[in-house]
DNA sequence: GAGGATTTGTGCTTTTTTGCACAAATGTGT
DNA sequence: ACACATTTGTGCAAAAAAGCACAAATCCTC
């Protein structure tokens, strides 16, 4: 057990993690919750690896970049990692969520609950279609669910000056969605996940992360192509 | 116009397209409908690149190892550009997908209008809970709605084998992610595309692509707190 | 307390991806 | 028919990511 954080002497360094470790910590944090929730106390960076699917060396160095917080010839200890990791991702604090567009995409986001456990919160809803506002919609998972009422889309500004909203997603139909990203921006949202199949232009310092259902399934249905042949 | 394919001598090489560019390829075809529908002609790399959020360069280099189907001092043709595309990444064949896993996500995608069009039809749903089995669940989008028997997880095998499904989407819990896959795999499924916040292990030959909501905003979340340093 | 078995952390190499810059090819106007 | 403006296609360089291999550090056993 690494007594005195080893190799890093000041606490929150910040010597740029790459773009590729950063989109594999959320793996190895959710392994890790896994394995503590087993109540298993250490881990090698072979299991861990296995777990997510990465090789090994290429776990060590991800972790390495974060700080020397293994133990040579013994491994990682899970709940010690686990926290390094949250902590390094801002997971500790909470994050405020406001989910634009409330179709069947936005209300299976809201009921969604790998987000309301985690340090993530959706605080409101908002929407433009008329018959939809001002009626609740369940959000989190079971245990803790919530009734939040969609707001309409003039308000949008409002709800997130209100709710302190710091991420936004839009799952709104491709059409309006240029639309509403400009509208997060302007209100002050910097951390965009976009769920509409277009893509989003921002100004810099604003971050978009795009998932496209349709897109995935294409890449798929290219590579099965290959296989055919 | 190119009246003669210029540079691919033999038409379908397949002189290994890197994946970056294949992930890229979903974004091109869609501007491209988007552009056809809105009756342009032709379009420019930098129009193109702009549209999808990439650099022109890159574009253009990606486009080149389909083929060359540009014109020097002219552009690309809308129509036979997105043709192109479409053949290649398998768009014109039409792809079956079984969703495993009716719930909140699942029936969204069920819904969602993006697989419908394109070359995706969603031919069969299946559950492992008793109260939705043999409920109905409207399919597609607006215009083209289907509904469809939700069948038992115990019937995968042979829900597979009589609607033919070639490609596979697990929007089950984490717990029943890794048994649905194998299943999938067993049943001779090789493309599968997996909403499950797990790693899928399967064997080489198997596809599987993972779309993670929480890791999103994971990793958006990560940025977001050093921005605010 | 010394030797052997593990397992991390990391320097170095290889591969992949991106970016730049310009020649080649096409269209235009006179 | 010829010079000029445009835009693709691509060779080459730079950067990013992945993989390898092993030294350094720790634990365990006798």
């Amino acid at each position: 057990m690494p007594s005195k954080v080893s190799s890093s002497l000041k606490d929150g360094h910040s010597p740029k993690i790459s773009e590729a470790t950063v989109s594999r910590l959320p793996a190895y944090y959710r392994a890790l919750t896994q394995l503590a929730d087993a109540a298993q106390v250490r881990v090698s960076s072979e299991e861990l690896a296995a777990l997510t699917g990465v090789s090994s060396a290429m776990l060590r160095k991800d972790l390495s970049h974060l700080g020397s917080y293994g133990t040579r010839g013994v491994g990682y200890e899970v709940e010690f990692l686990r926290y390094q990791i949250s902590r390094e991702m801002g997971l500790n604090n909470d994050w405020s969520v406001v989910i634009v567009g409330v179709g069947n995409l936005g209300r299976a986001l809201a009921h969604y609950g790998g987000f309301g456990s985690r340090g993530f919160r959706v605080v409101a809803l908002v929407d433009a279609d008329q018959t939809l506002i001002g009626t609740k919609v369940k959000c989190g998972a079971e245990g803790k669910t919530v009734e939040l009422l969609v707001h309409a889309l003039s308000d949008l500004e409002d709800v997130i000056k209100e709710t302190n909203a710091r991420l936004g997603v839009v799952a709104t139909p491709a059409e309006s969605a240029q639309a509403v990203g400009d509208r997060l921006v302007k209100a002050g949202i910097r951390s965009i996940l976009n769920f509409a199949p277009v893509h989003l232009s921002v100004p810099e310092g604003v971050d978009v992360r795009k998932v496209d259902l349709a897109s995935e399934l294409q890449i798929l249905a290219f590579h099965e192509q290959r296989k055919a042949v």
